[in-house]
DNA sequence: TTAGTGACGTCCC
DNA sequence: AGGGACGCCACTA
């Protein structure tokens, strides 16, 4: 049982509308520290065959990861979230404080 | 095997 | 608030 299996069943779990952030996924994921594995993870997860809601996935400032690397998936990451009622500031942010997934429900 | 890099986070300035 | 340095570990050359 690989620990990115355990990743991929985290990302399934966050309800639409919501978001979670790498580290946040790292932790619930029992790798505490290691949140650039999750990144990884989810960057080994191929988009089409994929059901992982890898969009709902933002970093600890509530900022989309922009990366060369994704061609253009990060654009497309916003599009989505866009799309499910969640809504940016003027600089690009989301509102973590309002957004962001609460697994044990505060 | 060593070195470099990265969908990140935390700490310090 | 914003930026730089360091730490983390898997993957690639």
């Amino acid at each position: 049982m690989s620990a990115y299996h355990e990743i991929y069943a985290i990302v399934r779990q966050i309800p639409v509308g919501k978001v979670a952030t790498y580290g946040q996924i790292a932790t619930l994921a029992n790798l505490p520290g290691k949140p650039r594995l999750v990144g990884y993870a989810l960057y080994r997860v191929d988009l089409k065959e994929s059901d992982i809601p890898w969009h709902r996935v933002v970093n600890a400032k509530g900022e989309i990861s922009f990366s060369s690397l994704r061609q253009g998936t990060d654009y497309l990451q916003r599009a989505l979230l866009e799309r499910e009622g969640i809504e940016f500031t003027s600089t690009g942010k989301i509102s973590l404080r309002q957004y962001q997934w609460q697994p044990e429900s505060v």
